[in-house]
DNA sequence: CTTTGTTTGTTAAGTAGCCTAACTAATACG
DNA sequence: CGTATTAGTTAGGCTACTTAACAAACAAAG
């Protein structure tokens, strides 16, 4: 019995993890600047890399001169790390990202379905399946093992089985099968472009706050002290079904908010109220109405601003439950410069002090959300346990 | 220069600093119950509580002798550990409890206040004051040092004291100053309720739930993975100003929900139909419907439920937007066993799966659950920084 | 070109806080 | 009175960090 300990897959250091999320989650940096945030000595980091380099888990990417004294090693994740797919199954495009654990894109690509698809159905699992496929043949060696696959769903998603059966979210595996052994983390969409904007968008720097979404549909993605909220059933969220309408002696209707303040509705609103003898014919859709809006038209300002004092109604209701202190507006109705000013008075009036901001990102959000949460799933799966 | 390292507030351990936040949790233990519990060893045990002997933080409670073995100490919070006040500074009464940081009660104290106050004010102030008055002139040396003082209050309370400009909440300091350098923990009494009803009431075992108080007023405190939810302005739970009235054409009015809802608009609703030539006379308060429903009197019946179905309708819209999962349902209305299957069927309806249940605890709640808290803030001020 | 000050990185030695193994002590039970 | 069981201590060791000191590599000043 000889002693091969050194050689076993060794059980990484609390030290070295840390090195290793920290390249991970910021990007490539020296030893000096990670043991500086994570308040760790030299020699602790020299050997926490070393851990790392000998599984290939990070490389040198370049030498850094400071203003003053000896050039650094700037250090990234490596090959061994590998990589991860994000998908984004909307409703129109399906949308796939692929990149290492610190988003270095490795390969993107963006199929447009044949037609708008108002639920998660079969055709989209097939489109899902299709673009996963072509990432697979196409992967390189030097991608490194595919660590986790994150898909976007529009549909609740929940946690455990049971609970999952009510649920339209595994409708996406009805033609796509996963591959083997590979973790695979499920979103729902609207979750994914409140995660996106924390980081790259609108609420950069804000650790609590709400993402809601105004176009065909209506959706909120809620993030309490840096902690998406899902919500027993994944429905957390799903302000769709807020009671709607509601006064005394009127019983609410289940869904009707979101039928009301949903595209579609609001357009049928725009057109039963648009001047019949005017110059201007009646927008055909909702970027028409925003477009006309957004020039002036009076009657697409008016029916906007009416729309826009709804969606304050429903954000004051979003305040007067969890106090986001932020709203973050976004959706194809919502990512209008013209709503927030209109939905912060109204949410300011009706409840408690709200900042409106409309989305930082385009429709990239929910890919950039579902890469950065594959990516959270993948790195402690790679350190082992922890 | 002599070396007296040993004589100075050593800092403690982290197994220490575990086993005695175990032994403020979860009351008195042996080592190696304690030990189990944490996943330590026993010789580290034994060095954990020798190092919080040493500084009196536990003391020997008593000898226990299992089925079979040798018997083994058992150890609680000692006297140098301190005591904390918790006090509900409720509408009617002012509750105070002394107790030790394990729950154990020193003393407990009611006063009734001369007629039911609809906001803080410095009469409320004033009463607090002559309560923690007369503990602290109570207070005895076994009970050692003051840790931290709690006040549930029935206001809105915000962190930062930019936000608490806009609040009630320091109207409980116009008459009353805290002793000096005692921390002071100050907490909404809604969100107190909820606590207490997670850790001894109708949640236990719930790491996500909602406590929607119904009465004279309407609150929620809400507490997602164990973690109380409070909102950028404190005002979280705020589900007063929820959006109502609210249907095509009619506008929201602030706060309306909450005259709607609460229990002086209910029993006008109830006098306008109750039979005027009926033998029995329109009950005088909540109360008295209540107790007359429950007795099966048909009119009583018929206006709780209808009052349910609106309790019903604003649960929906809580589901909808946190998908708690559970509903405790308290407050002077809220209390009655007739409301949750009413609610429970219209929440379902409306939203996702909830389930309703109603408190577990009596007016207890509020005290139990500040008292919790404060034991919570002041133990790692006890225990150093960690 | 040399010196000086600064930063990076390594080496050596020490320490805190846990562990296991082995022992002693105290109890119930046959 | 021995045996099995549980509580508690002692001794020794290991891991993951630390500090201190030094070596290496650089910019800028002399």
């Amino acid at each position: 019995m000889w002693d091969q300990d050194k050689k076993l897959p060794a059980s990484l250091t609390d030290s070295a993890r840390a090195a290793f999320r920290e390249l991970a989650r910021t990007g490539p940096a020296t030893r000096p600047q990670i043991g500086q945030i994570l308040g760790l000595s030299r020699p602790t980091m020299s050997a926490a890399i070393a851990e790392l380099e000998e599984l290939a888990y990070v490389d040198v990417s370049r030498e850094v001169q400071g203003p003053l004294g000896r050039k650094a090693l700037e250090y990234r994740v490596g090959v061994a790390a590998g990589h991860v797919i994000s998908v984004d199954a909307g409703s129109t495009h399906i949308q796939t990202r692929v990149s290492t654990l610190d988003r270095r894109l490795l390969m993107s690509q963006t199929y447009r379905l044949a037609s708008s698809q108002h639920l998660l159905n079969d055709y989209i699992s097939q489109a899902v399946a299709d673009q996963v496929q072509s990432v697979l043949v196409a992967a390189r060696t030097d991608w490194g093992p595919l660590r986790a696959l994150g898909i976007a769903v529009p549909a609740r998603v929940a946690e455990t089985p049971k609970d999952r059966e009510r649920t339209e979210q595994d409708v996406i595996f009805n033609r796509f099968t996963p591959p083997d052994g590979i973790e695979v983390v499920l979103e729902n969409n609207v979750n994914c472009a409140a995660v996106a904007e924390q980081l790259y968008g609108a609420a950069v720097g804000h650790s609590t706050f709400a993402y809601v979404q105004i176009g065909l549909k209506i959706g909120m993605g809620l993030m309490l002290s840096d902690r998406l909220v899902r919500g027993r059933n994944g429905a957390a969220g799903e302000i769709g079904h807020l009671a709607f309408p509601w006064a005394p002696g009127v019983r609410p209707v289940p869904g009707e908010i979101e039928r009301y303040i949903g595209a579609e509705a609001l357009m049928g609103r725009v057109r039963a109220k648009w001047p019949p003898k005017g110059d201007v014919p009646a927008p055909a859709d909702a970027d028409a109405l925003l477009a006309l809006a957004e020039a002036g038209n009076p009657t697409a300002v008016e029916e906007l601003r009416r729309h826009a004092e709804d969606v304050g109604a429903l954000v004051a209701s979003v305040v007067s439950i969890v106090d986001p202190g932020l709203v973050v507006l976004g959706g194809g109705v919502g990512a209008s410069p013209l709503l927030p000013p209109i939905v912060s008075h109204i949410a300011n009036r009706l409840s408690y002090p709200v900042e409106v901001r409309r989305t930082g990102l385009g429709r990239d959000a929910t890919v950039l959300g579902i890469e950065r949460l594959t990516i959270e799933a993948a790195i402690p799966r790679i350190l082992g346990q922890s």
